[in-house]
DNA sequence: GTCTATATCCAGATAGAC
DNA sequence: GTCTATCTGGATATAGAC
């Protein structure tokens, strides 16, 4: 991933989409974008067609970050378990929440087809590929047979994406872990992999038990998914 | 629930609920809130502090509503998982998402403490609640005793909230659906209980197998949860 | 309690010089 | 390509009459 000097589009792109990711589309303004890119409006005017131009050049970047980041998880070694605790587990700016189902929330990008569809093709492929990996654990007996793939896919899907809902209103990660935890021991994927094996507090009322990672928060400006 | 006229001020409460659940806390404007609920601009500063003071008594309102609404699932009749799938398989509103989870991505609710304590004290509650149920149907043996409460719990308000997210993105319920029978499937508590049992092709690429509600969506403006 | 000014600032964009 | 006006309207109030 090039990031050396960026051209005035890139930085305009680059801009809108961390602001997507921050406020959304409705709490995002033109002039916001235009101060964190260091450029003016005409330049803005010049490149875009508008705001909405400018957006879905931001979300279709976003889009095809987040898929890169993700395939990484499913592409990698191991067995279709690993592959997929793995990208549950996988590290996230958890408290940023994810910059593609945020858009869910935004009225003006799921009223608009052409702003909606890089969020449903991404979250729809992401579904697919899940449900892929569930089939392939299935098939090798990692998983019961039972199990059906699609819906499965979309359970995970749902699970991490809810997670940044409850992580967000916390003001914690540990709502994310343990959702992620208790996903991981219903598919009977279970145990920490990583560093920091030791088991802390979970963050709420009831019998302990969950395994929250505790580690650092706020890092790289990268797509979660 | 009293529903005859309503004083003007509860009038701008209201109208206030219906917008942040549509369009969240930036997404919403004074002017917006006064016409839809036919109040002038010196009536919503005359019984407010301004639009903080109104969203504060909305958010408060809504998260009343939501905890009844699912303290009637949790506290209805039948084993654990009797009222685990009748609380995940309640009747939703679910392309209009949580009205309460829907807060969690507005930037000015999250940063100020005030706003988010009725949207963290719900959520919390919500796995609490859960997490209590849980552990019940495993001492009753309906559930694995491997299982964590606090973590199942966790994953279960994870799933019904990224649900919403999977199910605005796709402009469909089916990804909704397909979340929860996958995480019924996982828990054991398998089974379509309510109405049209008939089986229709899932909303995403793979094996079928999931089987969606096709009911209407666009219902009563009633707290999702 | 409710209404109608009035005020300031920002959103979102266009025009045209450089 | 980038910049600085300039424009229309909405966001978010305050003031004060009724």
């Amino acid at each position: 991933m090039y990031s050396g000097p960026m051209s005035t589009s890139e930085r305009l792109i680059a801009s809108t989409q961390d602001l997507l990711w921050e406020r959304g589309y409705v709490g995002t303004s033109p002039k916001a974008i235009q101060e964190r890119a260091g450029a003016g409006q005409g330049s803005m005017y010049h490149h875009f067609s508008g705001k909405p131009g400018l957006a879905l050049a931001a979300i279709r970047r976003t889009a095809e970050q987040m898929r890169a980041a993700a395939e990484a998880s499913f592409s990698g070694p191991g067995g279709a378990g690993d592959r997929l605790r793995g990208y549950v587990l996988r590290e996230r700016d958890v408290l940023r929440g994810c910059p593609v189902g945020r858009l869910t929330m935004d009225p003006e990008v799921i009223a608009d087809p052409e702003l909606r569809r890089p969020v449903e093709e991404t979250l729809t492929w992401l579904r697919a590929r899940l449900a892929a990996i569930v089939e392939e654990g299935r098939r090798d007996g990692e998983f019961p047979a039972r199990l059906d793939p699609a819906a499965t896919a979309a359970t995970i899907v749902a699970t991490v994406q809810g997670g940044y809902v409850l992580a967000r209103a916390a003001g914690s990660t540990a709502p994310f872990d343990a959702a992620v935890q208790g996903l991981l021991a219903l598919l009977g994927v279970d145990g920490v992999p990583e560093p920091d094996p030791a088991p802390g507090p979970g963050g709420v009322p009831g019998p302990p038990g969950a395994a929250p990672r505790t580690g650092p928060e706020s890092g790289p400006a990268e797509a979660a998914g």
